[in-house]
DNA sequence: AATTATACATAAGTATTTTATGTAATACTA
DNA sequence: TAGTATTACATAAAATACTTATGTATAATT
């Protein structure tokens, strides 16, 4: 139905583990559908996140150290809950930081205007 | 030697062929050295291409009609020239545009504080 | 003379994502 | 109450883009 995100193109290959980073941050604990839906509200359906992307993405982090689970049951269903591991906090700051710093290089780049031409 | 980048992430995925078509946008043609050099040069080398990334860009940029490239001698060297095709031009904005739009989303994303906690 | 810079190119390997598929409970709606 | 949509996890094949390595060759510098 959806692909990944309305933007068409790669930008946000990479940034999927910034975005959980980020949100992880924000708040104590977090599931994956959640995860998904907290970005369509906040980015107003600009981006949406794809579960064949989102679940591996949060298992890697977690064998990476950076993130613990815990399964919580819902009625008959499971939820498994995410949050960050103390090296995952300290992580995500210095992740996000790195990631304004490229955006701030990447505007740089992008914003440069045309240099006056030679002629008169 | 170099990554493709300073920023060990996998952010510049999918923002090469933005990088291309925002210099060559303010450049009536350039060749692929060119470019590495340039953005090396604006971004004070924060990002540094890699041949074996930019080269098949460029190739594919070309054959879907964005690019054109003309071979000129320099000395005995070869030197390819790319420039925008009038619908590589219309592209490019667009892109540029849309780059832009994808940065801002992403901004508030990443620049959510936390909400206040409901406790007083 | 040797090294570095210029200038192109491709190919194997890796990583990430898309797309597709699967399972199953719960909620809504016609 | 039957069908659809939503919630909620997961994985696997295929596509894609990039890294890393390699190759060729000229020109400039040390």
């Amino acid at each position: 139905m959806y692909n990944y995100l309305m933007y068409k193109n790669d930008w946000l290959k990479g940034s999927l583990k910034t975005i959980i980073l980020k949100l992880l941050s924000e708040h104590p604990r977090m599931y994956g559908y959640e995860i998904t839906r907290m970005v369509e509200q906040q980015t107003e359906n600009n981006i949406k996140l794809t579960e064949g992307a989102l679940y591996p993405a949060l298992h890697k982090l977690e064998s990476q150290g950076l993130l613990v689970s815990q399964k919580v049951n819902v009625g008959k269903r499971i939820r498994k809950y995410y949050s960050l591991t103390p090296q995952g906090q300290t992580a995500a700051l210095q992740h996000i930081e790195e990631y304004f710093s490229f955006v701030r290089t990447m505007l740089v780049l992008l914003s440069n205007k045309k240099p006056p031409s030679s002629n008169p």
